[in-house]
DNA sequence: GCCATAGTCTTCGTATACGATTTCGTACTC
DNA sequence: GAGTACGAAATCGTATACGAAGACTATGGC
C-alpha cells in the first residue's frame, strides 16, 4: 500500500479512528455485543478521545453499533430480526442498484462477473462459506457498482456493511442455498446481457436475495 | 422512580445542537450553500464547539450538510442533480414501504388519506405550493408509516428530509403536475383498499413520484 | 496595471481537564 | 440470609486550550 511520502493524505485521527474500528467489527475482533470504551478504543489508536467518539457516531449512523446515553456502545448485530430488516431492504436496494446499473454494465464487466461465479462453483465442491460470501459479495459489485445514482450506491454498501458486521456468512446456515444462488446469478448475468428491461433485472436481483432470506428463515423456523 | 413526563432528562447538548440546527436547515434559515461555522452555532447555542462537532457529523450522515476537511460544513443542497438522486431515491424507497405498509393499513387511515387529499383537492384553486407540498407529506406519511421495516421507514423519513433541505416544494415549479398528482392518490388509495398486490401498489406509489421528478425535469430542461 | 508572494487571520482538528451519570461492590439492617 | 443503602470506580459528556491548515489581503516586483 502506498503511504507513497508526502503524496500520502495524514487522514485525520477520526478518519484513521472510523476504518480502525469498522475494520475490527467487520473482521469480527469486536464481535456483536462487544462494549466499546472510548478511552480504551483511545489509547489502543495512540489518539485522544474526542476523534474516536466522532467515529462511533459515524458506526452509529450506519447501523453498525449502538449508543446508549451516558452508557457506551456495543457492536450492533446478533438480533435475528435485525438480520431480516437489513436482508429486506438490502434487496430492494440492490435490485434497484443493479437494474440502473444494468445498462452501464460492459461485456467485460460479464466477463469478470462470470469468472468470479466460476470460482463460486469451484467452491461449492469443499465448501467454505467465508470464501463464498467474499465472492458473492464480488460478483454483485460488479453487478451494482456502476449505477449512476451515488445515494443508492451508498445505501448498497451500507447493507453490505451491516451485513458484514451481522457476521453473518448466511451460507454457513444454508448451504443448500449455495447451490441455487450461482445458477441465480448466471441467470442474472443472461438477463443483463441481453439487454432485457429494468423491472426484469429489478426484479429477478430482488428475488435472488429474498430467496436467500428465505432460505434462512425455513432453516431457522424448523 | 417512575419515569414521568416532567422528568425528562434535559437531552444531551448534542441532541439539542443536533435538533436545532436540523431545524433551521428544514425551515430555510441556514439555506443551501449556507456556511454552517462551527464557532458561530456553538455561541448562538450556547454551548462548546464539541457537541455542535458532533451534530453537524450526524447531520452530514444523513446528507443534510456537506463536510470537507479543514474547510468546514455547507447546507447542502441547490445542485440539480442531487434533487434529482434524492427523488429518484425516495421513489424506489417510498415504493416499497408502500407496499410493505399497505397490508396494516386500516380503514380509519384510509378515510384520513382521503381527506387529506380532499384538502389538497381544495387547494388547487388558489394554489399554494407550500401548503399543498406539506399536505402532500401528511398523505403519504399516512400510507408508509405502518411500514414493518424500520430501516426501510428510516430511509424515508431520510429522503423527506433532504427534500425539505432542498427547498423544493416541487410544486412551485410544476403546479400543473398538481393536478395530476391528487387523481393518482386517489387511485392509489384505490388500490390499498382493494387489497391490490404488493408489487401494483409498490409500481403505483414509485410511479407517482418519478411521475413527478420527470414533470419537473420536463420543466426545467425546456 | 497585473501577477506573485508573504503575512495574517479565520476556522477546523485534537489533546487535555473536569464535571455528571451510571454501575458495581460492600457493609449494614431486618 | 436477603435486601437495601451508601460509596467508590469507571465511563461518558462537555468545556477550554492550543496547534495546524486553508483563505484572504496587502505589498512588492515585473
Amino acid at each position: 500500500m502506498a503511504e507513497t511520502a508526502a503524496a500520502a493524505r495524514p487522514a485525520s485521527k477520526s478518519e484513521q479512528a472510523y476504518a480502525a474500528v469498522k475494520a475490527r467489527i467487520v473482521d469480527g475482533t469486536y464481535s456483536p455485543g462487544y462494549r466499546l470504551v472510548l478511552a480504551k478504543i483511545a489509547e489502543d489508536l495512540g489518539v485522544s478521545v474526542v476523534p474516536v467518539r466522532e467515529a462511533i457516531r459515524r458506526l452509529e449512523a450506519e447501523g453498525l453499533v449502538t449508543f446508549e446515553r451516558n452508557i457506551g456502545a456495543t457492536v450492533a448485530g446478533i438480533d435475528p430480526t435485525e438480520y431480516l430488516y437489513t436482508m429486506q431492504t438490502l434487496s430492494i436496494i440492490e435490485g434497484a442498484a443493479t437494474a440502473l446499473s444494468a445498462p452501464l454494465v460492459g461485456a467485460a464487466d460479464i466477463a469478470r462477473a462470470r469468472a468470479v461465479n466460476a470460482e463460486m462453483r469451484n467452491c461449492l465442491e469443499h465448501f467454505d462459506p467465508v470464501r463464498f460470501t467474499a465472492l458473492n459479495q464480488d460478483f454483485h459489485s460488479i453487478l451494482f457498482e456502476h449505477c449512476p445514482n451515488p445515494h443508492i450506491l451508498d445505501l448498497v454498501h451500507r447493507g453490505w456493511n451491516r451485513l458484514a458486521a451481522l457476521r453473518s456468512s448466511t451460507f454457513r446456515f444454508v448451504p443448500g442455498r449455495a447451490h441455487q444462488s450461482v445458477d441465480e446469478h448466471e441467470a442474472l448475468l443472461g438477463l443483463i446481457e441481453t439487454g432485457a428491461g429494468a423491472d426484469a433485472i429489478e426484479k429477478a436481483a430482488r428475488l435472488h436475495r429474498s430467496a436467500t432470506l428465505d432460505a434462512y428463515l425455513a432453516q431457522s423456523h424448523s
